[in-house]
DNA sequence: CTGAAAGCGCTAACAT
DNA sequence: ATGTTAGCGCTTTCAG
């Protein structure tokens, strides 16, 4: 049978009251009294209810996560911001996976206020006016990370995309590439959609011919678009939207008998894990995936506290990292 | 402010015994009513309280799931198999990471049960007897993943590691590799140990001369071992420990001017993403990591629900998957 | 078929 | 400094 606050304050010979001073480190116990609570907690193994307890109290110490996939290899290093970040804090952390599926997206919202989470983290691409009008009106703290949305009521936390992205075009156009092309995730996804802009603007400002094609941010469409390219095309450089699409483009190189990056160059963009072991050949531009996480935790507990009024938008530093020079 | 149980009979004209019927679907409702506090909850936007619930019914809907690192990319796709089951019988998910820490694992299990989840599935690397024995006093199911340990009182899902280790070395003899070196990753960590252990049977059941190196279960190691090897010795085969190491270990292999796999094969194990990226250069054993998370949430549920009582190892098959022929 | 009321384990006034 | 008690929102007998 599990141990309750009662059978601790029977054992100890106090009340509950007194157990739960304890337990919440209330300074107004005697310590003698203190002292023969706690041996009766150890004694007893208790641990408390936190359904009782978040009941009570109206509040819970836990935050949900939800993005589209965990498989996807930007996405762990996130999360593991997030729950670092939240275990540090006391939080507990839910995940969920959405598949990018707005309807699966909305069922875990609810889910998660049913299970009265005191915040919610969300990585959404079907965020539109009305949606975020919606989630406004729910009573409970979001934090949007890589997602800058003009005058929304929730803070936010991501990187320039578009200026990472027309930085890097413009560096490669500085080091005499005229044959640039681009490999672009979905548009409906934010960052997809101001990656392509900069490498568009940086493009037409040098009067080039900008060259894109469009997929999804997988290895499997990298290397793919790579191969049709090639089938008609040579450029001397490829802008992959995403450091998976970098990976398959470099595979369809290699397939077609080039190298990289002596005959093509290719610059990726998230800095995950296995972009970081094609390292030397793989350029790229680093995204702080944990930093991320871990801001948006601290942001969802200013929120929480009061600290923060205000919506904030925080733009992380990216880096570029050259890693064949 | 939040809306209750009570909002909504009140606005329905009925008790909340009523609506919690009509929420919990009991039959006992007549249609008419019924309807008539669907729609109040629809109006109300009512989305009913879980600690609540789970506080009266001493029940609860959340599984926690403690791995050591979700970055580790064997994980995420576990972690996806176990959200994704979980998702589809009602549960919400709670995931942390442990880094191997024995301490911070307890921390977890404690936090987990205080939160009252329903049952905890663990992925540990530090469960001796004592362990096991702790753990099996505590009032809550476990489900292990990736272990198995004989007479335990919990729930177990693995591959036969020893039996998929074997049988990759001794094909590997057959096609008449006589210098075959083995990557192990730490030994503390029993599919290591098993892996190992086939390695090492099979190899002395065909006189030939083990050679094992032990590292951790990443890239860099992988890559470190195999620089190594490459010093003082020239292996035709390399059967690596898992995936990661079995990428850095091409790494270094390419590295120092030979080929995968006309001059050296390389096999793997775990079959993660960014191996099957390495195709068709990379072999390796096929790990059903995303079955695996699956199952163990059936077992868990089964366990939950009584219909098994007894504790089982289930040990699913894996798969070789040869790359290149 | 529906309502009233007790109780899940804990917190937070309010008393003492 | 400690105990008493009224909820927190929901489920679940037990009556009717």
């Amino acid at each position: 049978m599990k141990v309750t606050i009662i059978d601790v304050a029977t054992h100890a010979g106090v009340s509950k009251a007194t157990v739960s001073r304890v337990i919440n480190k209330n300074p107004n116990v005697n310590e003698e009294i203190r002292q023969k609570v706690l041996h009766s907690i150890e004694e007893l193994g208790y641990l408390p209810n936190a359904f009782a307890k978040n009941l009570a109290k109206n509040t819970s110490n836990v935050f949900g996560l939800i993005l589209p996939d965990i498989t996807n290899p930007y996405f762990p290093i996130l999360a593991r911001g997030i729950e670092d970040a939240s275990h540090r804090l006391g939080y507990s952390l839910f995940i969920a996976n959405t598949d990018n599926n707005p309807d699966i997206e909305q069922e875990y919202i609810d889910k998660f206020i049913s299970q009265q989470v005191a915040g919610i983290i969300l990585i959404s691409s079907s965020l539109d006016e009305l949606k975020v009008k919606k989630l406004s009106e729910l009573s409970i703290p979001f934090v949007l990370c890589d997602r800058f949305i003009m005058d929304s009521p929730f803070d936010t936390v991501s990187i320039d995309n578009y200026k990472a992205s027309y930085e890097v075009v413009k560096h490669l156009i500085n080091k005499g590439h005229k044959d640039i092309c681009h490999l672009s995730g979905p548009l409906n996804v934010q960052s997809a959609n101001r990656r392509k802009q900069g490498y568009v603007d940086a493009i037409k400002e040098n009067d080039l011919e900008p060259c894109i094609l469009y997929g999804d941010f997988n290895f499997e469409s990298g290397y793919q678009l790579m191969k049709t390219i090639l089938e008609d095309k040579n450029p001397s450089a490829v802008f992959a939207g995403n450091d998976l699409i970098a990976l398959g483009a470099m595979n369809a190189i290699q397939e077609a008998g080039l190298t990289v990056p002596e005959d093509i160059s290719v610059i990726g963009c998230d800095d995950i894990l296995f972009a970081q072991m094609s390292r030397p050949k793989l350029s790229s531009i680093s995204i702080p995936a944990y930093q991320i996480g871990v801001t948006a935790v601290d942001m969802m507990v200013d929120r929480i506290k009061g600290v923060s009024t205000q919506p904030r938008n925080l733009v992380l530093e990216h880096k570029f990292i050259e890693r064949e020079s």
